[in-house]
DNA sequence: TATGAAATCGTAAACGTTTACGGAAGCCAT
DNA sequence: ATGGCTTCCGTAAACGTTTACGATTTCATA
């Protein structure tokens, strides 16, 4: 069922067809109609390859995540929602969103190589952005529009959105120090991830606000799961004189960390404070329910999506450019995890 | 730089540098050598519109996954890992993967014919099946290849692969009457995916396998995420008779569940017997750790992938058609959220 | 009635590929 | 020397669209 088909059937030019179709003026309403009805009719949707050939576009948006990285832990429950809200955008623009999922096992460099150079796609949307990340150098020479969700220090101009990463740790830091903690653990990244980075600078800049010196030894990486978070715990109990708080960067290490601390004797909230991320299901669900933040990854996704059109010739009339570069604030939700020190 | 720029720069045909390009045979091996340096030097990667226009294939495949569905919740843990086995499969055959997913505001049955009717992927991969599932005679009328990753009781030829819930259910069932237990509970999903009746009818076939009647007051429908055990846990309580044990459908449901029970003043895998579905990095970690069910889904997205493979022409040959309508088995992992009956 | 503008539609080229077909060599055997 | 076979390559059509351009009709106006 080609347009072809369809214009034979109506006996009328293909061109005028693709008029109707299009909403192009210059086509007489009542011919409109008809086209419309038939190709309803007939199911007829255009091959979007012959589009995408004729007008050098293809209507079809990236979003890449790879699965190599943390953030890939809880994949599920958060990037959803995003997509979710990023959808709602392209939807009035008759755009279709893709999930490229990078695995372990290929090279993120050449993946990203292999989707341009196909023209797959009209743009593109980077997650887990590293402290240096080459795909952005890469589509930035190839000239290809794109929005990445977390900062980088990679230079070159392009939107990005970042999570107020910075803002949680000196949140979280504050919080502690006023229920009286002093020596204020921290889970970040063991990879490259920026966040690692941003979520660490705010932990500092939050720690030395308040004249409390910066101790290395109270820094663990981990990798952003639960197994990460029971070395976490390991680690912290393994030393001379344990923190009485932490903060991780992600919700699942708080399950790891948890049972570590259990099988130690240790109770979260009472014995050990814990701050988390995310608030989530999970969050709410855990014993004790952890004090993390709160964010809508629906409307993230909607200033994902307003980024990226906001760089794209077609689109940008709609989307002034003032709405990128944007850091997101979250909420703390309180939980029964962390709480006064009543220590030694 | 199109075919063209390229046949230019080498003074040769631009049917000599496709064909040169694609492996065909009559071409001179000097003359390939000479294309294909060219091609890498100047980044030459065929336009895929063009492509596809031509040859009425796409090269790509859908992995298309409802957020709407409760397997989206723990999508990421999930999902990821299958992606990348078929992935694995696919890239041998350079065919690229995307994952469609179909947010709740979405029709699934108008967003699945708005990617087949612009022929956009060569082949789906459908999830989380529906006992009466549309999109199946959908695909079937329009003769596109397709295999679902979950069985269905909608009518037809066409592969599918499962998980085997009845196995598990039974599986359960039987460990636990071995530990005395007698009065046990299930969770199952509350909406229309099959996965639910399997896992129900497993449940009852050992239950009379093993001379129990069948109580429909065991049987709690619930969300498949911590909400939706909570709630379990919250009916269980609420019976005169409590449950002795209770066997969910999937482990995010076991973190509301305990939760529930502690505020109860009861200790999983003391008091009461849990056996969830998943073995994971979260099951692992949960206190009690879970007695679940463990499964490679990286084999899982292989055979996924054969299984599509087989359904398409251009690949048939090379996947034999004996892959396809399985179930796939998996291991018991004993966890300490079970064990013996000691009560009254 | 003649004129010009507006409305509507058909024609054909173009997008970047692949591939069927045929032509031009080169080679071997008759 | 002729014929046939093989090897290699160029030509051109085709895939399904969109769109610039021009042609035709309509209609109001002078």
């Amino acid at each position: 069922m080609s347009i072809r088909d369809l214009a034979r059937h109506l006996n009328i030019s293909i061109g005028t067809v693709s008029r109707a179709l299009n909403g192009k003026s210059d086509v007489n309403p009542e011919t409109r109609e008809r086209v419309l009805v038939a190709a309803k009719e007939f199911g007829y949707v255009p091959n979007q390859s012959g589009r995408s050939l004729r007008q050098g576009t293809t209507n079809t948006i990236g979003f890449m995540i790879e699965s190599s990285i943390e953030t890939a832990d809880n994949g599920g429950s958060f990037f959803m929602p995003v997509f979710e809200g990023v959808q709602s955008v392209f939807r009035r623009h008759q755009l279709d969103l893709v999930a490229l999922l990078c695995g372990t096992d290929e090279d993120p460099g050449a993946y990203l190589n292999r989707i341009v150079g196909r023209r797959f796609v009209d743009g593109l949307i980077i997650s887990a952005t590293m402290r240096n990340d080459p795909r952005i150098t890469f589509l930035l020479e190839r000239k290809i529009p794109f929005v990445t969700l977390g900062r980088s220090a990679t230079g070159g101009q392009y939107p990005w959105i970042d999570l107020d990463f910075e803002g949680v740790a000196a949140t979280a830091v504050a919080r502690l120090l006023k229920f009286g903690h002093q020596r204020i653990a921290i889970g970040v990244p063991a990879s490259d991830i920026n966040l690692g980075y941003v979520f660490l600078e705010g932990y500092r800049r939050a720690l030395s606000a308040n004249g409390i010196s910066f101790d290395p030894d109270l820094v663990f990486p981990a990798n952003s799961n639960e197994e990460g978070g029971y070395r976490v715990a390991t680690a912290m109990l393994a030393q001379k004189q344990m923190p009485t708080a932490v903060i991780l960067v992600n919700e699942n290490m708080a399950i790891g960390l948890y049972r570590r601390f259990y099988e130690a004797g240790i109770h979260p909230g009472r014995d050990i404070a814990v701050v988390g991320f995310r608030e989530s299901t999970q969050s709410r669900f855990l014993s004790p329910t952890l004090t993390c933040f709160r964010i809508s990854l629906r409307d993230l996704g909607i200033k994902l999506a307003e980024a990226l059109l906001s760089t794209m010739p077609a689109f940008a009339s709609n989307y002034p450019q003032d709405s990128i570069d944007l850091v997101w604030p979250m909420e703390l939700v309180p939980g029964e995890s962390d709480g006064p020190w009543h220590g030694t």
